[in-house]
DNA sequence: TCAGTCAAGACTAAAATGGTCGGAGATCCA
DNA sequence: TGGATCTCCGACCATTTTAGTCTTGACTGA
Protein backbone atom coordinates (compact mmCIF):
# COMPACT_ATOMS: atom_id res chain seq x y z
CA UNK A 1 0.00 0.00 0.00
CA UNK A 2 1.27 3.53 -1.13
CA UNK A 3 3.79 1.70 -2.88
CA UNK A 4 5.14 3.61 -5.87
CA UNK A 5 5.12 2.16 -9.26
CA UNK A 6 8.24 0.73 -11.03
CA UNK A 7 7.91 3.79 -13.20
CA UNK A 8 8.14 6.19 -10.73
CA UNK A 9 11.48 4.66 -9.06
CA UNK A 10 13.19 4.63 -12.63
CA UNK A 11 12.20 8.11 -12.77
CA UNK A 12 13.44 9.33 -9.66
CA UNK A 13 16.80 6.99 -9.58
CA UNK A 14 17.17 8.77 -13.41
CA UNK A 15 17.04 12.00 -12.40
CA UNK A 16 19.09 11.57 -9.20
CA UNK A 17 21.80 9.85 -11.29
CA UNK A 18 21.50 13.00 -14.20
CA UNK A 19 21.79 15.31 -11.28
CA UNK A 20 24.82 13.26 -9.75
CA UNK A 21 26.95 13.41 -13.08
CA UNK A 22 25.84 17.02 -13.76
CA UNK A 23 27.10 18.06 -10.92
CA UNK A 24 30.74 15.92 -11.75
CA UNK A 25 29.98 14.11 -8.69
CA UNK A 26 30.62 10.74 -10.74
CA UNK A 27 33.39 11.97 -13.32
CA UNK A 28 35.00 15.20 -12.09
CA UNK A 29 36.32 15.81 -15.32
CA UNK A 30 33.37 16.67 -17.54
CA UNK A 31 30.24 17.52 -15.64
CA UNK A 32 27.13 18.29 -17.80
CA UNK A 33 27.78 15.71 -19.73
CA UNK A 34 24.66 13.88 -21.77
CA UNK A 35 23.59 10.46 -20.72
CA UNK A 36 22.12 8.36 -22.44
CA UNK A 37 19.35 5.76 -21.53
CA UNK A 38 21.23 2.74 -21.91
CA UNK A 39 24.14 4.10 -19.72
CA UNK A 40 21.29 4.78 -16.70
CA UNK A 41 19.39 1.52 -17.44
CA UNK A 42 22.59 -1.01 -17.22
CA UNK A 43 23.81 1.68 -14.06
CA UNK A 44 20.75 0.65 -12.30
CA UNK A 45 19.88 -2.73 -13.58
CA UNK A 46 16.49 -1.63 -15.17
CA UNK A 47 14.85 -2.84 -18.41
CA UNK A 48 15.65 -0.39 -21.12
CA UNK A 49 12.55 0.17 -23.00
CA UNK A 50 10.66 0.67 -19.98
CA UNK A 51 13.27 3.41 -18.93
CA UNK A 52 13.23 5.15 -22.27
CA UNK A 53 9.11 5.47 -21.82
CA UNK A 54 9.86 7.28 -19.03
CA UNK A 55 12.34 9.28 -20.12
CA UNK A 56 10.50 10.40 -23.03
CA UNK A 57 7.49 11.42 -20.63
CA UNK A 58 9.78 13.37 -18.21
CA UNK A 59 11.31 15.30 -21.22
CA UNK A 60 7.02 15.77 -22.05
CA UNK A 61 6.93 17.59 -19.08
CA UNK A 62 9.91 19.51 -19.39
CA UNK A 63 12.34 17.93 -16.23
CA UNK A 64 14.90 16.58 -18.76
CA UNK A 65 15.96 17.96 -22.47
CA UNK A 66 16.30 15.09 -25.11
CA UNK A 67 18.79 15.53 -27.17
CA UNK A 68 19.15 12.99 -30.29
CA UNK A 69 21.26 11.54 -32.70
CA UNK A 70 24.57 9.61 -31.57
CA UNK A 71 25.63 11.07 -28.44
CA UNK A 72 22.45 12.19 -27.85
CA UNK A 73 20.67 11.33 -24.59
CA UNK A 74 18.97 13.53 -22.15
CA UNK A 75 20.02 16.50 -19.37
CA UNK A 76 18.88 17.85 -16.78
CA UNK A 77 16.12 20.74 -17.79
CA UNK A 78 15.97 22.59 -14.27
CA UNK A 79 18.69 22.81 -11.34
CA UNK A 80 17.79 19.79 -8.98
CA UNK A 81 16.73 22.15 -6.76
CA UNK A 82 13.54 23.01 -8.54
CA UNK A 83 12.31 19.44 -9.47
CA UNK A 84 9.93 18.39 -6.48
CA UNK A 85 9.21 14.85 -5.82
CA UNK A 86 5.76 15.87 -6.34
CA UNK A 87 6.48 17.24 -9.82
CA UNK A 88 7.83 14.09 -11.16
CA UNK A 89 5.40 11.89 -9.63
CA UNK A 90 2.75 13.52 -10.79
CA UNK A 91 4.43 13.63 -14.59
CA UNK A 92 4.41 10.03 -13.98
CA UNK A 93 1.23 8.86 -12.41
CA UNK A 94 -0.85 10.95 -12.94
CA UNK A 95 -2.62 14.05 -10.43
CA UNK A 96 -1.97 12.51 -6.84
CA UNK A 97 -4.37 12.54 -4.21
CA UNK A 98 -5.28 10.10 -1.63
CA UNK A 99 -9.07 10.63 -1.87
CA UNK A 100 -9.83 11.98 -5.10
CA UNK A 101 -13.98 12.65 -5.08
CA UNK A 102 -14.55 12.68 -8.91
CA UNK A 103 -16.64 10.06 -10.47
CA UNK A 104 -14.55 7.30 -12.30
CA UNK A 105 -16.46 7.88 -15.49
CA UNK A 106 -16.87 11.76 -15.80
CA UNK A 107 -14.17 13.43 -14.11
CA UNK A 108 -16.41 16.75 -13.19
CA UNK A 109 -19.19 14.98 -11.07
CA UNK A 110 -18.25 13.72 -7.95
CA UNK A 111 -18.05 9.95 -6.72
CA UNK A 112 -21.36 8.66 -5.78
CA UNK A 113 -20.49 8.73 -2.34
CA UNK A 114 -20.00 12.25 -1.79
CA UNK A 115 -23.28 12.88 -0.37
CA UNK A 116 -22.80 10.65 2.74
CA UNK A 117 -18.92 10.86 2.68
CA UNK A 118 -17.92 11.04 6.08
CA UNK A 119 -14.33 11.05 5.63
CA UNK A 120 -13.76 13.19 2.98
CA UNK A 121 -12.57 16.36 5.43
CA UNK A 122 -10.14 14.72 7.67
CA UNK A 123 -8.63 12.72 4.73
CA UNK A 124 -8.25 15.56 2.55
CA UNK A 125 -5.91 16.76 6.21
CA UNK A 126 -3.67 13.63 5.25
CA UNK A 127 -3.18 14.69 2.13
CA UNK A 128 -2.71 17.84 2.29
CA UNK A 129 0.74 17.07 4.63
CA UNK A 130 1.59 15.01 1.99
CA UNK A 131 1.47 16.95 -0.36
CA UNK A 132 3.52 19.15 1.31
CA UNK A 133 6.08 16.68 1.95
CA UNK A 134 6.83 15.83 -1.04
CA UNK A 135 6.77 19.23 -2.79
CA UNK A 136 9.28 19.99 0.00
CA UNK A 137 11.82 17.64 -1.21
CA UNK A 138 13.39 17.47 -4.24
CA UNK A 139 15.95 16.11 -6.71
CA UNK A 140 18.63 17.54 -4.72
CA UNK A 141 17.57 16.18 -1.64
CA UNK A 142 18.10 12.76 -2.61
CA UNK A 143 22.13 13.27 -3.93
CA UNK A 144 24.75 11.73 -1.95
CA UNK A 145 23.19 10.04 0.42
CA UNK A 146 25.22 7.05 1.78
CA UNK A 147 23.64 3.65 0.63
CA UNK A 148 22.26 1.82 3.60
CA UNK A 149 23.86 -1.40 4.35
CA UNK A 150 21.06 -2.20 7.14
CA UNK A 151 18.14 -3.73 5.39
CA UNK A 152 15.54 -2.95 8.69
CA UNK A 153 12.44 -4.68 9.08
CA UNK A 154 9.62 -3.79 6.90
CA UNK A 155 7.70 -3.71 10.68
CA UNK A 156 9.54 -0.61 11.70
CA UNK A 157 6.51 1.66 11.88
CA UNK A 158 5.15 4.96 13.41
CA UNK A 159 9.14 5.75 13.92
CA UNK A 160 9.75 9.74 14.65
CA UNK A 161 12.06 11.65 12.18
CA UNK B 1 -1.13 8.49 -7.61
CA UNK B 2 -1.20 7.30 -3.81
CA UNK B 3 -4.83 7.36 -4.14
CA UNK B 4 -6.44 4.96 -1.97
CA UNK B 5 -8.25 1.63 -3.44
CA UNK B 6 -12.14 1.13 -2.90
CA UNK B 7 -11.85 -1.16 -0.42
CA UNK B 8 -9.60 1.12 1.78
CA UNK B 9 -12.28 3.88 1.45
CA UNK B 10 -14.89 1.56 2.28
CA UNK B 11 -12.90 0.35 5.38
CA UNK B 12 -12.48 3.83 7.06
CA UNK B 13 -16.15 4.64 6.48
CA UNK B 14 -17.59 2.06 7.82
CA UNK B 15 -15.45 2.28 11.07
CA UNK B 16 -16.63 5.70 11.32
CA UNK B 17 -19.92 5.04 10.62
CA UNK B 18 -19.51 2.27 13.66
CA UNK B 19 -18.24 4.87 15.67
CA UNK B 20 -20.75 7.43 15.23
CA UNK B 21 -23.64 4.93 16.34
CA UNK B 22 -21.48 3.38 19.19
CA UNK B 23 -21.23 7.08 20.30
CA UNK B 24 -24.98 7.55 20.14
CA UNK B 25 -24.68 10.30 17.89
CA UNK B 26 -26.85 8.63 15.25
CA UNK B 27 -29.45 7.16 18.09
CA UNK B 28 -29.05 8.88 20.80
CA UNK B 29 -30.98 5.78 22.54
CA UNK B 30 -29.07 2.99 22.03
CA UNK B 31 -25.42 3.64 21.94
CA UNK B 32 -23.46 0.01 21.05
CA UNK B 33 -26.42 -1.58 19.20
CA UNK B 34 -24.78 -3.44 16.60
CA UNK B 35 -25.12 -2.80 12.72
CA UNK B 36 -24.79 -5.26 9.86
CA UNK B 37 -23.29 -4.89 6.47
CA UNK B 38 -26.87 -4.05 4.37
CA UNK B 39 -27.00 -0.52 6.92
CA UNK B 40 -23.61 0.60 6.24
CA UNK B 41 -23.73 -0.01 2.72
CA UNK B 42 -27.17 1.75 1.80
CA UNK B 43 -26.16 3.95 4.13
CA UNK B 44 -23.04 5.08 2.04
CA UNK B 45 -24.11 4.21 -1.28
CA UNK B 46 -21.61 1.20 -1.28
CA UNK B 47 -21.80 -1.96 -2.95
CA UNK B 48 -23.12 -4.42 -0.32
CA UNK B 49 -20.75 -7.78 -0.82
CA UNK B 50 -17.46 -5.90 -1.38
CA UNK B 51 -18.30 -4.26 1.91
CA UNK B 52 -19.23 -7.48 3.39
CA UNK B 53 -15.95 -8.58 2.24
CA UNK B 54 -13.86 -5.61 3.99
CA UNK B 55 -15.69 -6.36 7.13
CA UNK B 56 -14.69 -9.75 6.99
CA UNK B 57 -10.58 -8.67 6.98
CA UNK B 58 -11.67 -6.07 9.31
CA UNK B 59 -12.74 -8.74 11.56
CA UNK B 60 -9.68 -11.10 10.99
CA UNK B 61 -7.34 -8.30 11.88
CA UNK B 62 -9.34 -8.00 15.32
CA UNK B 63 -10.99 -4.12 14.65
CA UNK B 64 -14.09 -5.19 14.67
CA UNK B 65 -16.03 -8.38 16.35
CA UNK B 66 -18.65 -10.18 14.27
CA UNK B 67 -21.62 -11.49 15.23
CA UNK B 68 -23.51 -14.20 13.41
CA UNK B 69 -27.47 -14.80 12.80
CA UNK B 70 -30.30 -12.91 12.90
CA UNK B 71 -29.77 -9.36 14.64
CA UNK B 72 -26.23 -9.70 14.15
CA UNK B 73 -23.57 -7.48 12.45
CA UNK B 74 -20.21 -5.39 13.73
CA UNK B 75 -19.30 -3.62 16.78
CA UNK B 76 -16.02 -1.80 17.33
CA UNK B 77 -13.47 -4.34 18.96
CA UNK B 78 -11.38 -1.60 20.72
CA UNK B 79 -11.87 2.12 21.37
CA UNK B 80 -11.75 4.56 17.59
CA UNK B 81 -8.84 6.37 18.96
CA UNK B 82 -7.32 3.03 19.45
CA UNK B 83 -7.38 2.15 15.92
CA UNK B 84 -5.37 4.31 13.94
CA UNK B 85 -5.89 4.87 9.88
CA UNK B 86 -2.46 2.87 9.44
CA UNK B 87 -3.63 0.10 10.98
CA UNK B 88 -6.56 -0.09 8.54
CA UNK B 89 -4.74 0.70 5.69
CA UNK B 90 -2.73 -2.25 6.71
CA UNK B 91 -5.29 -4.49 7.33
CA UNK B 92 -7.06 -3.81 3.93
CA UNK B 93 -4.08 -3.59 1.66
CA UNK B 94 -1.00 -5.22 3.23
CA UNK B 95 2.10 -3.37 4.91
CA UNK B 96 2.71 0.12 3.48
CA UNK B 97 5.54 1.15 2.51
CA UNK B 98 6.53 4.25 -0.06
CA UNK B 99 9.49 1.95 -0.63
CA UNK B 100 9.74 -1.54 0.22
CA UNK B 101 13.14 -3.22 -1.32
CA UNK B 102 12.34 -6.62 -1.74
CA UNK B 103 12.22 -8.50 -4.64
CA UNK B 104 8.70 -9.97 -5.83
CA UNK B 105 9.14 -13.29 -5.90
CA UNK B 106 11.09 -13.91 -2.53
CA UNK B 107 10.02 -11.92 0.59
CA UNK B 108 13.32 -12.46 1.59
CA UNK B 109 15.66 -11.40 -0.91
CA UNK B 110 16.05 -7.37 -2.02
CA UNK B 111 14.98 -6.50 -5.07
CA UNK B 112 17.15 -6.10 -8.05
CA UNK B 113 18.23 -2.49 -7.79
CA UNK B 114 19.30 -2.19 -3.92
CA UNK B 115 23.04 -2.78 -4.83
CA UNK B 116 22.73 0.34 -6.92
CA UNK B 117 19.56 2.53 -5.56
CA UNK B 118 20.23 5.57 -4.82
CA UNK B 119 17.17 6.87 -3.50
CA UNK B 120 16.30 4.34 -1.11
CA UNK B 121 17.33 6.37 1.86
CA UNK B 122 15.89 9.77 0.84
CA UNK B 123 12.45 7.78 -0.05
CA UNK B 124 12.64 5.86 3.43
CA UNK B 125 12.64 9.07 4.98
CA UNK B 126 9.48 10.24 3.33
CA UNK B 127 7.94 6.91 4.04
CA UNK B 128 8.52 7.22 7.90
CA UNK B 129 7.23 10.95 7.80
CA UNK B 130 4.06 9.56 5.78
CA UNK B 131 3.82 6.33 8.65
CA UNK B 132 3.95 8.88 11.70
CA UNK B 133 1.60 10.49 10.46
CA UNK B 134 -1.02 7.81 9.50
CA UNK B 135 -0.19 6.38 13.06
CA UNK B 136 -1.34 9.71 14.80
CA UNK B 137 -4.49 9.59 13.32
CA UNK B 138 -7.41 7.55 14.24
CA UNK B 139 -10.71 6.33 13.72
CA UNK B 140 -11.78 8.65 16.01
CA UNK B 141 -9.90 12.32 14.63
CA UNK B 142 -12.72 11.06 11.73
CA UNK B 143 -15.78 11.65 13.82
CA UNK B 144 -17.85 14.68 14.04
CA UNK B 145 -16.25 15.92 10.98
CA UNK B 146 -18.73 18.93 9.05
CA UNK B 147 -18.55 17.55 5.90
CA UNK B 148 -17.51 19.86 3.27
CA UNK B 149 -20.13 21.23 0.76
CA UNK B 150 -17.36 23.13 -1.65
CA UNK B 151 -15.67 20.88 -4.04
CA UNK B 152 -12.04 22.46 -4.96
CA UNK B 153 -10.14 21.90 -7.39
CA UNK B 154 -8.09 18.39 -7.88
CA UNK B 155 -5.23 21.12 -8.70
CA UNK B 156 -4.88 22.40 -5.36
CA UNK B 157 -1.63 21.41 -4.40
CA UNK B 158 1.71 21.80 -1.87
CA UNK B 159 -1.00 23.45 0.34
CA UNK B 160 0.58 24.49 4.04
CA UNK B 161 -1.41 22.58 6.63
C1' DT C 1 25.25 7.30 -45.89
C1' DC C 2 25.26 5.01 -41.73
C1' DA C 3 25.21 3.92 -37.03
C1' DG C 4 23.46 5.50 -32.80
C1' DT C 5 20.09 7.87 -30.51
C1' DC C 6 15.23 9.36 -29.13
C1' DA C 7 9.91 9.05 -30.25
C1' DA C 8 5.74 6.72 -30.50
C1' DG C 9 2.75 3.24 -30.74
C1' DA C 10 0.78 -1.52 -30.59
C1' DC C 11 0.92 -5.61 -28.23
C1' DT C 12 1.15 -9.24 -24.43
C1' DA C 13 1.41 -11.27 -19.80
C1' DA C 14 0.65 -10.93 -15.24
C1' DA C 15 -1.05 -8.89 -11.26
C1' DA C 16 -4.30 -6.10 -8.66
C1' DT C 17 -8.77 -4.48 -8.14
C1' DG C 18 -13.72 -4.44 -8.01
C1' DG C 19 -17.53 -7.00 -7.90
C1' DT C 20 -20.60 -11.64 -7.65
C1' DC C 21 -22.30 -15.98 -5.98
C1' DG C 22 -23.71 -19.94 -3.41
C1' DG C 23 -23.26 -21.66 0.75
C1' DA C 24 -22.15 -22.42 6.24
C1' DG C 25 -23.34 -21.00 10.82
C1' DA C 26 -26.03 -18.85 14.37
C1' DT C 27 -30.32 -17.20 16.20
C1' DC C 28 -35.12 -16.93 16.82
C1' DC C 29 -39.66 -18.67 17.37
C1' DA C 30 -43.54 -21.83 16.47
C1' DT D 1 -36.62 -29.08 18.89
C1' DG D 2 -36.24 -28.13 14.37
C1' DG D 3 -36.78 -25.47 10.56
C1' DA D 4 -37.00 -20.59 8.67
C1' DT D 5 -34.38 -16.79 8.41
C1' DC D 6 -30.88 -13.75 8.79
C1' DT D 7 -26.19 -13.12 9.08
C1' DC D 8 -21.26 -13.86 7.99
C1' DC D 9 -17.85 -16.39 5.16
C1' DG D 10 -14.82 -17.76 1.38
C1' DA D 11 -14.28 -19.26 -3.33
C1' DC D 12 -15.01 -17.44 -7.80
C1' DC D 13 -15.01 -14.36 -12.08
C1' DA D 14 -14.49 -9.94 -14.89
C1' DT D 15 -12.23 -5.80 -15.67
C1' DT D 16 -8.59 -2.66 -15.25
C1' DT D 17 -3.96 -1.45 -14.41
C1' DT D 18 0.79 -2.32 -14.56
C1' DA D 19 5.13 -4.04 -16.29
C1' DG D 20 7.48 -5.23 -19.92
C1' DT D 21 8.45 -6.21 -25.05
C1' DC D 22 8.65 -5.32 -29.86
C1' DT D 23 8.44 -2.70 -34.14
C1' DT D 24 8.70 1.21 -36.88
C1' DG D 25 10.15 5.73 -37.77
C1' DA D 26 12.58 10.17 -37.37
C1' DC D 27 16.51 12.83 -36.24
C1' DT D 28 21.56 13.85 -35.79
C1' DG D 29 26.53 13.89 -36.29
C1' DA D 30 30.64 11.87 -38.04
Amino acid sequence: MLKLSKKADYALMALQYMAMVRSGETSPFNPNRIVNTKEIAEEHHIPLELLAKVLQTLAKYDMVESQNGPKGGYLLAREPREISIAQVLEAIEGPLGIADCYHEKDEHAPCEQIEHCNIRTPLLRVQESIFHLLNSMSIEDMMAEPPLIIVESRKTKGVQL
